[in-house]
Parts: structure tokens; C-alpha cells; sequence
DNA sequence: TATTGTTATACTCTATAACTATA
DNA sequence: TATAGTTATAGAGTATAACAATA
């Protein structure tokens, strides 16, 4: 009754303490479940998405920025990581500058399985706002990168993928 | 609401597929953060608020609707309740029209602990949102509100928590 | 038979620390 | 000494199945 008034009133501020936080859990449930199945038979799952696409379209220095830029510890990207190389995505080649690190980079093969999967998570996220006026939605989708940007640019500390983020 | 628009340069669409999802992350990774300091203290952390602000404010009939509102599942909150049973905010009540059912109430110190906790909840909210412009703050808490109820009405199968969205 | 809540088990994800090889 | 990457271990979080009480 009231509910769905209240949600659609914009006069509306913030309705309760806690209820973004309830909202953003809602979507991003919704969100990761719809680009789960998206997502099927990708090795690495929604992670292995990310890297992939993160590798191809901002093509990370080294594994540190890789996993900064996807809030990924850079333990986990080892594993995740492997299971790529192994499907023959990506490959792990050394950094002429620094030969600590490694830079990923795609194979052929990685290049035509992101846009396969691109395509299917192009629809997921137009499903999911679907239900929106296109002109909210974009309106939206707007909104939502400009806070994340916002965020991202606070995030103190350990952010050593500034480098990455001025690319094209 | 155009008018906002402008002021987020909408020239940019949806960049790439699955930026949306890197942004949700993105923001629901700081969200979490800020709150984690905001409910310190509180039994159950995070879910523990929004458990008990649950069941203030909506006082949802029984276990279930409480759980399937939050999004937890009924054996997960079974030892969340324990804590905050322990911790003395609510109380198990057998329920009198299901005796299968129980149905959890605040005590008196549930009231004075969620008010406590939402005046810093509010403060993390805001301060999230601070980067943006109000009025841009202001349409993108209704926007989201109004997907995330668009997505939880779209939810299929289990959803025994409607009985709970249409009161007051 | 189906449902509510509980319990026990197993699995996944994540965090921590230790190790190497470079700088 | 500090850093990039790897590996191993432990912890938290989550899912699955079985159970008792009630419908």
C-alpha cells in the first residue's frame, strides 16, 4: 500500500537509517544472481569476468593493480588467476621494469570469450533496469558511477592503481 | 529530474558491460566499511542493526518473513537471534496463531540500542552521499529505493515477507 | 504431507602469516 | 629494508541436510 508510495515519492529523503544499505543489498543480490547465470561456464565465475574485462579494457601494469582496481586481495587473484591461465584466457608474462611483477595479459582466445560473455551481461544489466523509465535508468546508472568514483577517489591508503584509472 | 540529469553528465552511457556491477561493488564495499565502524559494539554487527531495526519497525510476524525480508537465511539467523537474545535487545515470543512460529520482540533496551546506532548509521549515510550534489543525493537514495523494490517484487518463488511490506 | 525453527556438517570465501625473488 | 607474487593455514561466512514440533 503505503510502501511502494513512499519508495516512488521523491520528496522523500532517506526514509530510515539503514534503509540505503538495505536497498543497495536488494539490488546487488539481485544483481550478482542475474550476472551468475550470465556468467555460466566462464572459468572464475563473476571474479574471472572482472579480470578478464579489467585486463583487456585497462590492461593492469602488474597482479597488485589488477586486484586493487576489482577489491580483489592480491592472495585470492593468485588462485583466480590460475584457474584463467589454465582455461587459456590470459598468461602471466614478466615486467620488463620490475621483474618482481608480472603483467596478464589476454590471449586470442580471452578476447573473443569476454565479448561472448559481454553480450550476456549487456542484457542482465538492462534487465535489471528494466523496470525503470529509460530516462531514470540512465539517470541512475549515471548517479551511481559518480558516487563510485567519489568513493573510489577517498579510498585511503592502499591505491596504487591511480596509474590505471587515467588510461583511456 | 532532467535537471539533475545535466549536472551528471549524462553524455556518458553505461561505459562497458559490467561496469554497473564494478560500481555497485565499489559503493556497497565503502558502504560496508563506514558501517562496520558506526554499529562497533553492536551484537551481530551489521546484520544485528538491521535485524532489530527490522523487527522495530516492522515487526514482521515470525522468523521467516524476518529472515526473507534481510535476505538471511532462517539457519543463519537462528544463531544471530542467539546473540542478540544473549545481548538482551529482543526476545523470542511464541507466536499465537502458529505455535510452529515464533514471533521476536525489542525489550525496552532493543528501543534505547537501535536509537543509539541509527544516529550514527545516519551520519555514515550522509557522509557517504557528501561527494554529490544534494539534489543528485536526493534522486539517487529514490532511485535506488524505487529499483530495489522493483527487484524484490520481481523476486520469484520465496517471498513469504509481502504480508510484512504493506504495513504501516 | 508441508512448514517453522533448530542443530550438525561441509563447503566456500576471506584473512593472516610465512616464504621467494627481486628492488 | 621494502615490495610483488606465491603458498599454506585458520577463521568467518554460507549452504545442505536431517530432525522435532506443529499445521
Amino acid at each position: 500500500m503505503t510502501t511502494e508510495a513512499d519508495a516512488a515519492n521523491l520528496d522523500a529523503p532517506v526514509a530510515r537509517p539503514g534503509d540505503l544499505g538495505w536497498h543497495l543489498g536488494m539490488v546487488l543480490r539481485a544483481y550478482q544472481a542475474a550476472f551468475d547465470t550470465a556468467v555460466e561456464g566462464m572459468p572464475g565465475g563473476i571474479r574471472g569476468f572482472q579480470v578478464l574485462s579489467t585486463v583487456i579494457h585497462k590492461e593492469p601494469p602488474n597482479q597488485q593493480a589488477l586486484g586493487a582496481h576489482l577489491g580483489i586481495d592480491r592472495t585470492v587473484l593468485t588462485y583466480l588467476l590460475d584457474s584463467l591461465v589454465e582455461a587459456g584466457v590470459v598468461a602471466r608474462v614478466p615486467a620488463p621494469s620490475d621483474r618482481r611483477s608480472r603483467k596478464i595479459i589476454p590471449t586470442r582466445e580471452g578476447h573473443s570469450t569476454l565479448q561472448h560473455y559481454e553480450t550476456r551481461v549487456a542484457t542482465v544489466e538492462s534487465d535489471l533496469l528494466a523496470g525503470l523509465p529509460p530516462s531514470d535508468a540512465q539517470v541512475l546508472t549515471a548517479l551511481i558511477g559518480l558516487l563510485a568514483l567519489n568513493v573510489h577517489r577517498k579510498k585511503p591508503g592502499t591505491n596504487p592503481c591511480e596509474a590505471m584509472d587515467h588510461l583511456p
